[in-house]
RNA sequence: GGGCCGCUAGCUCAGCUGGUAGAGCAACGCCCUUUUAAGGCGUGGGUCACAGGUCCGAAUCCUGUGCGGCUCACCA
């Protein structure tokens, strides 16, 4: 490879490459990622997700196996009771559960812990990304880990050597590498009290005062505690690759000592890469969750189309934090993806090394690597796709039927995009940009002079409207107000009052050629 | 206290394995005597936080300083 490639690679493939360079090279990578299902899984988790994903598609193309894993870390427990959730009062008497066994108040799933998951794996495949999940609450409860539970209890105090190295207090004498619910409770206020070395371990239920020994072979009620959990899963799946946030890769953090703890277990630590948080912008705190403005994965596909959120994060370094913005940015995103694809397409010049560049952003933006569209999209600017979308009251068929020379493809993709606009124009776009047509029961009430000048105006639209060109046709407006002796500003109040019940509204003559003479017609000859 | 990140045009940011700065928005001007957050063309605006260093050359690499932020040191 040349060092010129590698100038306009993508990090998804320089991972991809570091992933070879340091694993050797296999046949196979196995990737993870993963999360306790606490609360609702927001758009900041989800960029774990897709930073695996396309770490993952560098590699397969590369020729590469790769297994991608998700894990649901769903035997954690359940410590606080997110805002955003329904009877809370109900949820707060599961404190120190194992979230597996919280019941789901919203009613989404069986538990609690299932109902975020549910949200979050129904939505995936929508953005192209399908991982095996692995279910760690029932992996423990099925004693799947007997034996890695074991090896941490003997292991005892090398791992608490390793932990101690940063801790401000070292762990307490009588500290075991090992959590244990209540069998009497399910919560986990307990404390362990004795191993037999081989698979015996007695715990006391601190609530209860009452003990019971119990068969890590056979017992649903232990787990290992995170810093321990997570080199212990690396070591048992063998995990080539996983990214973390910045809270887990920082001197000290749980990669550091996991790095340590893995090789207790055999094992080496993965490749990893460090992902900063996201931001909301704009998104006016309609969903709460301890505090802050919260929005999942579906949330952001209701106003961007799959390849355009995969782009969000395509085109950020994932070491970069950027915000998602649901405001009036929406429409420089898809301007801006819009010109990427341009780009790729060929549509617009550049030099070579930036076509490179957004061609790769581009094929990594799209949802199935082996679909990359042929053709562009239709060409259309999303202000005026919205304004078309006003005009026609949402109606997809209409707004399709004005538009020349589209083809299927772009069709199937322009729709999606119309579903998106829509609801963005419904949820999240300012007042100033939305409108609708009048209808005949909330007209304007035109006093007599004003209806003599809408009656004039209408003739001049029936007669040249549709013949004129856009400037061609301001004239008549300028025209029609002076024949009338109105201001103009006056003048396109009253035709914007008319025509959407506003004082102002897009620029006027090229808003009645979009309206189209028809349906303008139809408006002002009620006066 | 440790670690990390940021500091680039009025605003939001891009550019970062070095070759004398870019985008969008805002501002201003013109097309059009003329409403407009839907048009077009154009203009202005930055000692790239600061100080050193390496180099023919630094926004980009190194060191230090300042300011802002995050994170670990509890649990996961």
């Amino acid at each position: 490879m040349s060092e010129k490639d590698n100038q306009s690679m993508h990090w998804a493939d320089i991972m991809a490459d570091k992933i070879i360079r340091e694993k050797g090279d296999k046949p196979r990578y196995t990737c993870a990622s993963g999360i306790t299902p606490s609360g609702t899984v927001h758009i900041g988790n989800f960029r774990e997700i897709i930073t695996v994903e396309l770490v993952a598609r560098a590699l397969r193309e590369k020729g590469k196996d790769v297994r991608f894993i998700y894990s649901w870390d769903d035997y954690d427990v359940f410590r606080k009771v997110p805002k955003n959730m329904p009877e809370p009062e109900l949820l707060e008497k599961y404190l120190r559960y194992p979230i597996t066994l919280v019941p789901d108040t919203t009613g989404r799933a069986e538990n609690y812990a299932r109902g975020n998951e549910v949200a979050v794996e129904n939505d995936l495949p929508k953005v192209g990304v399908f991982p095996e999940y692995i279910y760690q609450a029932e992996r423990y409860r099925t004693n799947v880990y007997a034996e890695e539970i074991r090896k941490a209890l003997s292991m005892r105090e090398e791992i608490r050597e390793i932990l101690n190295q940063y801790r401000t207090e070292p762990l307490a004498d009588d500290w075991w590498p090992v959590a244990v619910f209540s069998s009497f409770t399910n919560k986990d206020n307990t404390k362990v009290i004795a191993w037999d070395g081989e698979y015996g371990l007695t715990y006391r239920d601190l609530d209860l005062d009452k003990e019971e020994t119990i068969d890590i072979r056979t017992t649903p009620n232990t787990k290992l505690p995170w810093r321990v959990d997570w080199p212990m899963r690396w070591a048992y799946e063998g995990v080539d690759f996983e990214p973390g946030g910045k809270d887990h890769l920082t001197e000290g953090g749980s990669y550091d000592t996991a790095k340590s703890v893995v090789k207790l277990f055999g094992a080496e630590a993965p490749v990893t890469m460090r992902y900063d948080f996201i931001k909301l912008k704009g998104k006016g705190g309609k969903i709460s969750s301890s505090g802050g403005e919260v929005a999942d994965l579906s949330d952001v596909l209701e106003i961007y189309p799959p390849e355009i959120v995969r782009y969000l994060f395509v085109g950020t370094r994932p070491s970069a934090e950027f915000a998602i913005s649901f405001d009036l940015d929406v429409l420089k995103i898809y301007e801006d993806y819009d010109n990427t694809e341009r780009i790729y397409f060929g549509l617009i010049q550049t030099n070579e090394k930036k076509k490179e560049k957004e061609s790769r952003i581009y094929e990594l933006s799209q949802v199935d690597d082996k679909a990359i569209p042929s053709e562009p999209g239709y060409q259309i600017p999303f202000r005026h796709l919205c304004n078309y979308l006003q005009i026609y009251a949402g109606d997809q068929d209409k707004v399709i039927e004005r538009l020349d020379g589209i083809t299927e493809s772009q069709e199937k993709r322009l729709r999606v995009r119309m579903s998106c606009a829509w609801a963005w124009l419904d949820k999240y776009a300012p007042e100033e940009f939305r409108f609708s047509l009048s209808s005949e029961d909330c007209m304007y009430k035109a006093t007599e002079s004003e209806a003599k000048a809408i009656r004039e105006f209408a003739s001049y639209v029936d007669e040249h409207l549709d013949a004129l060109s856009e400037k061609e046709f301001s004239e008549y407006i300028y025209k029609c107000a002076a024949d009338n002796g109105m201001e103009n500003p006056d003048f396109f109040r009253l035709i914007y009052q008319v025509l959407i019940n506003k004082e102002k509204g897009p620029k006027l003559a090229g808003f009645l050629k979009a309206c189209g003479s028809e349906k303008v017609l139809e408006i002002l000859r009620r006066y």
